[in-house]
Order: structure tokens, then sequence, then C-alpha cells
DNA sequence: CGTTTGATTGACACGAGTCAACACCAGTGG
DNA sequence: CCACTGGTGTTGACTCGTGTCAATCAAACG
């Protein structure tokens, strides 16, 4: 398998071959992670940038009173933010939810990244950008979007996250997350997460097998949902192109 | 008036004089904007980096129904996102909502500072990565904190922050903001905002003098909205330290 | 097979939205 | 000086989206 990572970056612009290798050789040290497991906890010193390769994971937060907030999904080829090492303290903690492959990029290989490869720096602080966009867009979702349209979006969000790492085919994807854990991402109860989900398979938006997750009508899912990719910035927010499709594909 | 920005980067690490001189130069340019105008709108090519010296402004987004969703407030020594220039076009709008002097980083600026001048360099990093913490923070507040703990916890926000910047004067500071301003902040509806806010203050916890806004009990607004200021990385996470404030107070 | 985890249902409670009216200013202009 | 205005804050009555609790079902698993 390619190295999701360098796929998903490659989306904004082409790295050199130079850059490329640095990134496979950086991210060449894999872990295998099995699922819920705390990568990094809130409070803790920052260490390396952890790297997606395989897997779902999430950051999160835990309210004292049990209840827990993820903050965002990470998909392969998705990583921690960069210069974390600049705060003292996480404030959140990164945990898997499914097994995960995870690689892991030293404080060192970032520095030496943003002091001498200006291409590679500006792929990844563009990752970063995509990151907060994708908090922003989250915020007016959960501000401002009903329960349906709420995961609607979100479904949406993911088929085109995973379409430009490669793992979708057509507008079905595996999206291996329980109701609560969609209900812990969405703000909601598990029990009003269930049914959401069945009004969207009554309408005929979507359909479920398994984990895999097919959406049926992707037009009018976007529409329902007030979906706009522009947040996540891609080639030039288009959808389901051919030609979002990279060199490795 | 000492340049707040400055203020607001020193709280992290001290600057050098040059630095410090750096960034007076670059902002020296300041304009006065009205109330409630647009800076960057929703799909425009991103310009300079808007650096806010006086006044309240926000980042939001519109719906298509017209719901308006704030994803930040931005206070003075805030600053638009540094590189945004790496994407191509604006996912949110900028706005002030009361009359603002803004100044503003052109884009040459930044990649100067980010090429020669380390400290000031991380220091402005460090902003952006606290603007992605508060997000979070945002949406953990949006998904699991029901309306009076989530305004709250607004409330305690905006006291540390102005504190940083020296706008607070103990626990009492100005809030020019309506209360559909807040709603549109919140997720709220305004009527709703409203018998919060009265709920707040009939439990003694906070006080309105016209636009200025008292925290009456500050340790018990802490507690009952789940504050926590470790995500915003000052100096140890310390609130209300006599320690913070800096050279210039 | 029992056990467990996750999905599904129904009854009911409650937080928050909506709508509509009214009060309270700060301007503004006659 | 006063009527008029528009924006903001306040209230009450009612509706509705979501949460909670608890039971049941289905599928995965040792």
């Amino acid at each position: 398998m390619p190295n999701l990572l360098i796929r998903r970056l490659e989306m904004v612009s082409p790295l050199s071959a130079a850059d490329r290798q640095l990134l496979e050789q950086a991210t060449a040290q894999v872990r295998q992670v099995g699922a819920d497991q705390d990568l990094i906890c809130e409070g803790d010193l920052p260490r390396a940038v952890p790297v997606f390769l395989e897997g779902f994971a999430c950051r999160y937060k835990t309210l004292s009173d049990g209840k827990r907030q993820i903050m965002a999904y990470l998909v392969p080829g998705d990583l921690g933010d960069l210069y974390i090492f600049l705060l003292n303290r996480m404030d959140h903690s990164i945990a898997t939810l499914t097994p995960c492959r995870v690689a892991e990029l030293a404080r060192e290989t970032v520095l030496e990244i943003t002091a001498r490869h200006p291409t590679l720096s500006h792929a990844l602080w563009w990752a970063g950008l995509v990151d907060a966009a994708m908090l922003r867009e989250g915020l007016t979702n959960m501000g401002r979007r009903p329960a349906e349209q709420r995961i609607g979006h979100l479904l949406c969000e993911m088929l085109v996250r995973l379409q430009v790492v490669g793992l979708a085919d057509g507008n079905r994807y595996e999206l291996p997350l329980t109701q609560a854990e969609l209900a812990d991402m969405m703000g909601l109860s598990t029990v009003h997460v269930n049914r959401v989900l069945q009004a969207l398979r009554r309408q005929g938006l979507i359909r479920r097998n398994g984990k895999a997750l097919q959406i049926l009508d992707i037009d009018r899912l976007i529409a329902f949902s007030g979906f706009n990719p522009i947040y996540l910035h891609l080639n030039h927010g288009r959808l389901n192109d051919p030609t979002i499709e990279t060199a490795s594909g």
C-alpha cells in the first residue's frame, strides 16, 4: 500500500521525489496499535507527531461528569498537530477507535522539514490549516444544524476525506464506528443517533451493510445537509472528480 | 496604548527588541473600521492577515437558510490565520462586531518572519495553535454542555483572554456584544441566551452594567461551567496570577 | 452455547426554539 | 421639547427536538 500521508499531501501540490523519500523514511517506523488505545493523553507533554497510516482514530476530551466529546476523526493519511511541542501540555487526548498502524514524526524531523524543505513544509501546514477548517465547520455543524443534517454532513465529509486517500469505492466506504462513537462526535445521545440513521435510511439517502456505509444519493444528501466541500481545500473543492486521482493511484 | 499583539505574544516568551520593533513597524498602518463590517468574506482570495488592536470581531459562517454561526470571537491582540494564503479561498468570513482598529500583516512580512525570525515565528505559531485549541474547546462546549454552563464557560474564557491583554479590571471587563451575537456564538436562540443570562445573574454569578460584565464569583463560575484554562496555553495555565503582568504593564 | 457489545424500541421528561408582544432605551428629526 | 424610530432586552405560551431510562434484540465472540 502506498503511504497515505504522501497521497493526501499530494492532493494540493505534487512533492519532489526527495520530499517523498524523506516522508517515507520518516514514517518507516510503523507501530501496530489496538483499538481504543490512548496515544497521547490530555495533560501529557507532547512528544512526536502521530501519523495514521491505517485505521480510524480521534481527538477527544472527557468532561468532569464523564461525558466525552470527540472533536475530530483521524483517518489514514492524517497526522497530529505539527509544532504541538510549542505547547507545554496536551489539551486533549488522541486515541485509536479501531486497530491502527501508526508512524511518528520526530520533533527533529519536523524542525528539519520546516527549515530545509519548503514545499513539504507548506504541504504539512496546509494539512494543519485544513484541520482547523474542519473544526470550524464542525462548530457550525453542531451549533446550527439539527441532528439529521448534522450526521448527513459528517457522512459527506467522510466520503470526501476517504476518497482523497483512495479508501472510498464510489460512494461507499468503510465506516468502522459505533453509534456511540458517532454520538460523541456529534454531541448527541446514542439513542438519537440510532433514530437519525434510521431516518436517513428511510429517506433512501444511505444504506449500511455491517461497517460499510453506502451513500445512495450523494446529491440529495449534499443538498439536504448543506455540505459544501470548499472548507476541505482540495484542488478546487472538486468532489468526485477523476482528475483528483493522484499519480500513485 | 502598547501594541496588544506584542503584549499577547509576550505571554509565552519575551521577544527581543528587534522582534518587537519588527511587529510595531509591520502593524503601524492602522485602519479604523466601523461595526458590523466584513473584512474578508467566505470565498474571497485571502490577502493579508488582519491584526486586531482594538475592538471586537469574529469569524463566522452563514448557512443557506440564513442562520449564522460565529466560530470565534477576536479580541484585541488577536490575528487571523497565518499562512492563510496557502489556501485558495476563505472558508469563512471575518467581520467586526464593534468599531475596530485593525492592522495587517502583509504576506511578505509573514514570509520574512518565518524565514528569518525564529522566536517571533514560534510566538505566532503558538497563537495559531491556541486558536485551534479554542476551537476544540468550543466544540466540546457546544456538544456536551447545556446552555448555562456553555455561556458560563465563554464568560470565563473571555475574562482570561482579556486579562492577558490588560483589558480586564479584576473580574470585570467590557463585553460589547449583543445577546444575538452571543446566541450566534453559542448555537442558541437569542431568547434562550436572555433567559440563561438572567439565571446566571439570579445565581449571583455575574452582573451586567451596560456593556460591562462583572463576574461576581469567579471560583463558582469556573466550577459550575467546567472551565479549565489549560487549553489557552498561558504560562502554565495560571489564572489571575500577578506574574502574568508583562513588562509593558 | 452463554456472554458481551452494539443496535433498536417505546414511554416519558426536559431543554431549547418559535412566535408574538411589550419595554426600554439612544438617536434623530421635526 | 417631543414624537418617532430602530435596535436591543424581556416575557409568556406553546411546540418540538433530544435526552434519559429501561427493556429487548441481534450479532460477535470465547
